[in-house]
RNA sequence: GGCUCCAUAGCUCAAUUGGAUAGAGCAACGGUUUUCUAAACCGUAGGUUCCAGGUUCGAUCCCUGGUGGAGUCACCA
């Protein structure tokens, strides 16, 4: 039996056919499965189809419940409620499901025509260390890659690293002024968040410049001759502070300077930039390790910066883009609802548009990828509507596989992470602190194995986070985030130690379960087994992980609840302890692939 | 202000894509262990699904109009 829904779907037509004489196509009946509250297995809704067939859609659930009994074997009883036609499976069907699932251990796996998917995910600047919201995208872009991958897809991982500009310049000039020749190994620091502490005095440096400006004459002018209607002097001068940082600033003039010495290729200068990220990279990678993910290549700023000219040439020739008088070029959206987008300063240099135009094109010639998926916080909408359209309008040929997986930003329960005022959170403290939290937890019952504590630590905060819908804004509870009970990754990871548990006792001698007579516990636990693979379908095709997390959730809570109720190694017969033996491992096999597609490890003992 | 997204139990999140009496976890209260490890299980309580209309056999889901919140509207990235 393939399909149990087609099975159901097909019945249905062919019953319909014969009692009302009446064509009509599979799809067109809804299957579920039945609400625990009722009866059976599936249910048939057959409110839709009422119409057409000109009776009440209690009539036809009866007449095609009657026909289902007569002509199928692996229907044992049915029920109808209303509309619903409620469907209990024979004891051989699901005793057929459990040999399918032991005969083909893959059942799980969707089959899926292979494409080659690039996935971008991570992307950090390399001013400052990561955060919390990182975790988040990067959760997500891991995740992404393992659930194509499950699909039979040819996935690869990509970042784009944003390694040049005025952000890193900042770090480079502080620590130039003031750090007299410091190291991160001399300071006692992981590197990457040595310069980020660069960055930080930088800015603090440049605060004190700008509180001091604005006492001078110069700046008190300026306050009045540009304050408008009713701003406050605190007001004006927050909004003014980009202007003053590239029109007055000392700091600021010093960074710039530096920029351009980048953009000359000025040997000290590249000498120092090369350094710096160097210690950032010997950071992050640290960071991603133990946050075991790894990436296929790296896509650097500094060498993609100046990519994408050809592709505006291009565009100009074929009159898609247009050329203003000052010489800049730009692209008219309106078709697609949107504006009017720069592509080409009037200088002729590229902003970010252009940059991602280019990278697309560079991919796309590397990879041969049908699919590029980005993998970028939803404050980015806008920029990635305009990105795809103008592709479409080009006509490349990859423009209808482009995807932006845009998720929410991760909130604090105080409200948004601000770097001003010190509440973002570090994404390597954070792993301590979980980490922490079940070695804590974990001595309470005598269980210090590192490793141990350190898969459940992850699981806890992976699982918090990944649960949520990628699109929606989520709130991070640190304190919720160490939770190791309830609604929780070692909660899952608890029903599979459980197996383990009883598996590792059961010995190696397999005998038949062959006539045993399973029970409603087992049939719901067979019944979500086979969900397995829809459910990753649906997390491909929506790019939602939230979905196999909160499978594995489902998949564990019944679980746990049969180990209460269930014995397994003295079950009452010995069909009853194979069949179970079977089951369980069957599930134990389940949480452990779902968990991993989620980037989540499982221990064996804890 | 324009455009986009969001609003579900005190809190954090679900809801099989329009199906039955909207479900979990946390927090609260009560119970279960000489057990295949209690990181577990069971129970009680908690809801006008932001509001008002509409579409239909049926709406948390679709449409219209409000309210509240977020994002965005740079020759930044």
């Amino acid at each position: 039996m393939k399909d149990i829904t087609k099975e159901i779907e097909s019945a249905a037509a062919e019953a319909v056919k014969e009692i009302y004489q009446v064509d009509l196509s599979p799809g067109d009946f809804l299957v579920t499965s039945t609400k625990k509250e009722h009866a059976g297995d599936y249910t048939l809704v057959t409110f839709a189809v009422s119409k057409t067939l000109r009776q009440a859609p209690n009539l036809i659930a009866a007449a095609i419940g009657e026909y289902m009994q007569r002509t199928r074997s692996w229907v044992s009883s049915t029920e109808v409620l209303q509309g619903f036609l409620n469907i209990s499976l024979s004891t051989d069907y699901w005793t057929s499901v459990l040999n399918e699932f032991k005969a083909n251990p893959d059942f799980w796996k969707p089959v899926q025509s292979k494409e080659k998917v690039l996935v971008e995910f991570a992307s950090p600047n390399t001013n400052k260390p990561l955060h919390l919201g990182h975790i988040r995208n990067i959760l997500l872009g891991w995740s992404t890659y393992k659930i194509l991958s499950a699909c039979g897809h040819d996935v690869h991982r990509v970042q784009i690293v944003n390694d040049r500009g005025i952000a890193i310049c900042k770090s480079m000039l502080a620590w130039q002024q003031f750090g007299e020749g410091m190291t991160p190994e001399a300071a006692g620091m992981k590197s990457d968040h040595f310069v980020g502490e660069w960055y930080v005095r930088f800015e603090k440096e440049f605060s004190g410049e700008y509180k001091e400006w604005q006492q001078t004459k110069e700046g008190k002018e300026k306050f009045d001759s540009l304050k408008g209607d009713d701003k406050s002097e605190a007001e004006f001068f927050k909004g003014y502070k980009n202007f003053y940082f590239n029109a007055h600033s000392q700091l600021g003039r010093e960074a710039r300077e530096l920029l351009l010495k980048w953009e000359d290729h000025d040997p000290e200068t590249l000498a120092l930039w090369r350094r710096m990220n160097g210690w950032v990279y010997n950071g992050f990678n640290e960071t991603y390790k133990n946050l075991g993910v790894e990436f296929d290549k790296l896509y650097f700023e500094s060498d993609t910066y100046l990519l994408g000219k050809d592709l505006i040439e291009d565009g100009i020739k074929r009159e898609v883009f247009y050329k203003k008088e000052d010489g800049s070029v730009w692209v008219d959206l309106t078709e697609y609802g949107l504006d009017h987008k720069l592509l080409l300063r009037s200088d002729g240099t590229s902003v970010y548009m252009t940059q991602d135009l280019g990278t697309a094109q560079k991919r796309y010639e590397e990879f041969d990828a049908q699919r590029m998926v980005y993998v970028v916080a939803d404050e980015q909408n806008y920029h990635f509507q305009a990105l795809f359209a103008i592709m479409a309008k080009l006509g490349a040929p990859y423009a209808q596989g482009l995807y932006h997986l845009s998720y929410g930003m991760v909130d604090l329960p105080e409200g948004k992470m601000k770097s001003r005022e010190g509440t973002v959170i570090d994404a390597d403290d954070l792993m301590t602190d979980v980490i922490e939290e079940a070695r804590i937890a974990a001595a309470d019952r005598d269980m210090a194995d590192p490793e141990i504590v350190r898969r459940i630590g992850m699981a806890a905060l992976k699982f918090f986070i990944i649960k949520v819908d990628p699109r929606k804004r989520m709130t991070f509870d640190p304190k919720a985030s160490v939770d190791l009970q309830g609604q929780t990754g070692p909660y899952i990871q608890n029903a599979y130690v459980r197996i383990q548990s009883i598996l590792r006792r059961a010995g190696d001698d397999r005998k038949s379960y062959e006539g045993y007579m399973l029970n409603e516990d087992e049939k719901l636990l067979l019944n979500l087994l086979g969900q397995c693979r829809q459910v990753i379908e649906s997390a491909a095709r929506d790019y939602s992980p939230a979905l196999v997390a909160n499978y594995a959730f489902a998949l564990a809570k019944e679980y746990h609840r049969y180990y209460h109720d269930i014995k397994v190694l003295q079950a009452e017969s010995d069909v009853a302890r194979e069949f179970r033996l079977v089951l369980i491992k069957t599930i134990a096999s389940i949480l452990e692939n779902t968990m991993d597609l989620l980037g989540i490890e499982m221990p064996e003992r804890m």
